[in-house]
DNA sequence: GACTAGGACGTGC
DNA sequence: GCACGTCCTAGTC
């Protein structure tokens, strides 16, 4: 995918607002997650290098990122440099979660030096690699969102009522203060319409970030419209979709598909619930609260919580969908007919 | 206090 | 009628 993506720089540092600590003079990024892991990052733009203070304006080029829409709602922004590929960046820390951070694969490495063009082949190759698989993230990650909320991804084609859900759920994610009102009885084309100092205007504290957040599913909505997505990619994509559900059919989603959407994303939901057992279906809702908000995000019920979709979860068990496991523990469920 | 279990009734489709 | 959502009581951890 040679279409470099437009990232807001914004969206670069404010989706992992607090986890941003630096850039180096060597386009080092490095990340930190809430978690306290760090994670150091290469990045280069291919414009012309800009000092610390041009890289805060709006519209800068990054040739390659890759968000992750992590558990703890941060999003994580790589970037790859064209002069060092990911899996021999110069930090030598291992990636704790292999999920989270694919192999790039990349022959030569680690072997006998390559010839200066073959180098660049394989340099170029790898890049490409790398392009491919951070942009699928990105999609995948907004798919995600937009099979949870039940909305398209192209902000232009939200409703007044989509918008309210998409605000409500970066709020969330971010713990932006709740600006719903500022937004009122805008739908998707006003919003898109809107500048970063209209958002500014309607929200003065956090409507650059929202902004930011806006930007990155028009840039994906823009990338999906013009890219060509390659056969194994779109592949990937359909099994994504017949994952799940109904909530691509138009159907209503039912509480156990929700929750089985959420255990198939264990890198972005794997910290409020998780497989204990896949084979045998058993999974434990680690946080509760966060599964209840969730889930009345997604049926707009934001008065549901733990005790309302726990009665939920128990009316499955007469019908035969989900039991607890012969060996009953808090918060551990099973699914009678495993994936 | 948080979780589990289940009855009863209401609501929207 | 179905699939919850809401409220409730009672018991367990």
């Amino acid at each position: 995918m040679a279409s470099p993506v437009r990232v807001h720089p914004d969206a670069a540092l404010h989706q992992s607002a607090h986890s941003a600590l630096s850039f180096s003079e060597n386009s080092l990024a490095v990340l930190k997650t809430e978690d306290g892991a760090v994670e150091t990052l290469e990045l280069v733009d291919n414009k012309p290098r800009l000092d610390s203070t041009d890289r805060t304006l709006p519209g800068l080029y990054l040739s390659c990122f890759d968000m992750l829409f992590t558990e703890d709602a941060t999003w994580l922004v790589r970037v790859a440099d064209s002069s060092a590929s990911v899996a021999s960046g110069p930090n030598p820390e291992p990636c704790p979660e292999p999920e989270q951070c694919p192999v790039i694969d990349s022959p030569g490495l680690g072997s006998e030096p390559l010839s200066p063009g073959l180098e660049d082949q394989v340099e170029e190759r790898s890049l490409e690699q790398v392009q491919s698989l951070v942009v699928g993230e990105v999609l995948k990650d907004i798919e995600t969102a937009c099979k949870l909320l039940n909305i398209t991804p192209d902000p232009v084609e939200w409703s007044c009522g989509n918008v309210q859900k998409w605000l409500l759920w970066t709020e969330h994610l971010y713990r932006l203060p709740q600006v719903g009102k500022a937004f009122q009885d805008l739908d998707g084309k006003d919003l898109c319409a809107m500048t970063e100092e209209d958002f500014r205007q309607r929200c003065s504290q956090c409507g650059d970030t929202l902004y930011a957040h806006l930007d990155i599913w028009k840039s994906a909505a823009w990338m999906k419209e013009r890219c060509s997505i390659g056969e194994s990619r779109l592949m990937e994509r359909e099994e994504l979709w017949s994952e799940a559900d109904s909530s691509c059919s138009g159907q209503p989603i039912h509480l156990w598909q929700f929750l089985r959407e959420l255990l198939l994303k264990p890198h972005n939901y794997g910290r409020c619930i998780r497989w204990l057992n896949k084979e045998k279906g058993i999974f434990k809702i680690e946080d509760s609260a966060h599964v209840a908000r969730l889930w009345g995000l997604r049926k707009n019920r934001p008065a549901m919580n733990y005790d309302k979709l726990s009665r939920s979860i128990r009316q499955y068990y007469k019908k035969g969908i989900i039991r607890k496991p012969d060996v009953s523990q808090r918060l551990v469920y099973q699914f009678v007919h495993p994936v």
